[in-house]
DNA sequence: AAGGTAAACGTGTAATTACACATATTACTA
DNA sequence: TAGTAATATGTGTAATTACACGTTTACCTT
């Protein structure tokens, strides 16, 4: 490939797997967390938080696993919740375990913030279209079941 | 919607654009920065070196517009590029402006990563299918045009 | 039981991201 | 032209991300 030659450059900005992807979560997230401004979280502490709650007692590396999170990420995300009573870290019977369970309190925090939730959703399946959406949504989870 | 039925918060979670788009950003980052592991630059830098390439002279706000990324962010980015002469970063006749173009060292970075990017791409797009991929490529270009 | 291997996790460091706020410069308007 | 609005950008702060490396604990083999 010739990089001097524009098209090329166009076509390899136009098809990057990372950089459309990127683009795509930065823009989205954007916009779930504008909605989420005067919530007590983030977009992504609020997907910790209802995956911490669907597999309750689930190990570190699992619940990363399931989040697509590198594990040292989930822990620095997981440390912020817990200082903020959201979430209990609690050793398992083998010593090296931590246990991730959302507390009463991350429950009642994800409850009052699902609204918003809500409406940030059905604001970008608004804007891309529930046809469109459906597409994309079948290829996000085909890169998360095969990465 | 009722949270403690285990149903809808799978339904929350398996559905939102947010954390679906994260999510699969995260696993295709991943794998392209471990390819470019040996490289002088990070997938994220390619992507901004590419766009300065294609877009030479443009403005830092126009450039974000273009990346889908926060102005601030994009000039942190592009200061470590600076710094590390990849990038200029040059003040224009209206001496608020920034008009960014890549160097000829970026030119060179980016030509020798080239191969680390097709074989990233390649990597990617065989394991989650050229037909899936395709539909998801549609979508997330929707993405971008939309919000 | 000793020694080596594997598993689970934390820390140091650095890049990435973006909101809130502030500054500088230009354009517009009364 | 003085004052105001709009534009373009930078800085403070904090969350998010992940690699490299190190520690602790459990398991396994002899």
């Amino acid at each position: 490939m010739d990089l001097s030659d524009k098209k090329t450059r166009r076509e390899i900005g136009s098809s990057c797997a990372c950089f459309n992807l990127r683009r795509a979560a930065r823009l989205v997230t954007q916009r779930f967390d504008r909605v989420f401004r005067d919530a007590d979280i983030t977009a992504n502490q609020f997907s910790i938080l209802m995956a911490s709650y669907n597999q309750g007692g689930i190990l570190l590396t699992g619940l990363a696993r399931t989040l697509g999170m590198e594990r040292t990420t989930l822990s620095r995300n997981l440390s912020l919740l817990e200082r903020r009573k959201m979430v209990s870290i609690a050793m398992g019977g083998d010593r090296r375990e931590r246990r991730i369970a959302i507390t009463k309190n991350g429950i009642a925090v994800l409850e009052r913030t699902l609204p918003l939730w809500q409406k940030a959703q059905n604001d970008v399946l608004g804007l891309v279209g529930q046809k469109e959406w459906k597409a994309l949504l079948r290829g996000l989870h085909k890169v998360a079941r095969e990465l």
